[in-house]
DNA sequence: CCAACATATGAACATCTGCTCATATGTTAG
DNA sequence: CTAACATATGAGCAGATGTTCATATGTTGG
């Protein structure tokens, strides 16, 4: 995350840049929703929840399903979980993983619809 | 995008996965999923796109407004391009991007949405 | 406690990404 | 045409990312 670089460059002379940036959210908050973003990015990731969009999984079944290694699941799983994305369920020696939450659901339809077109 | 390694590991000694993997979206679907959210996935390009909620803007404004090289700029505003986010009108000289259309505002929102909570 | 199973984690590695710097392309004014 | 400006692009590089392999942790049955 290396960046701040400022060009001198113009070709607009530069007024009302300044009231541009007023409604432009804070960088805090443009950079939790790119890593937000960034989460359903990735393919695995992205199979992972959608395979959780119609019930619970638990890790081996998930790494069966999707034809990947229980590391690989595991090393996602355990990204998703720290985004919030989904939660586990401890039931014995299984975990059982779950979406957080329909936003998660909302956000990939989304998506879904705007590849469909 | 090497993967494809099956596990023998089976904790639910696996009758419906195939069943499960019924309701699943193609490989190539949830690819292009994936593809289609890793453009948000990046702080640089997040900014640029917010940037371009509100009006278009020519490259070099961008850059200024975000505090950006023209060159970073225009490399993200390429691969936004190619991913049919924005779209450029040229006008002399100047090229002025836009979002090339709601949904990716609905998008952002969305996640924007997820992040307030 | 021990063995077996399910999951988690750390290190190493190859790949992907995004930036910078230099330069090319495109466009208009004179 | 040429100079000046706006944008685009390519090479190179440093940092981020996802996988694998080996191993640790957690849980249950015997």
């Amino acid at each position: 995350m290396v960046q701040e670089k400022r060009e001198t460059e113009n070709c607009c002379h530069g007024h009302m840049v300044e009231e541009m940036g007023a409604h432009m959210p804070s960088d805090e908050c443009l950079y939790d929703v790119a890593e937000l973003f960034k989460l359903f990015g990735d393919t695995t990731r992205m199979k992972i929840l959608y395979a959780l969009f119609e019930s619970e999984l638990c890790v081996c079944h998930m790494a069966q399903l999707l034809g990947l290694t229980q590391s690989a699941v595991s090393h996602q799983l355990r990204v998703l979980k720290a985004g919030r994305l989904v939660k586990p369920r401890r039931e014995g020696k299984t975990v059982y993983y779950s979406l957080a939450d329909d936003h998660v659901r909302k956000i990939i339809a989304q998506g879904m619809e705007h590849i469909m077109e």
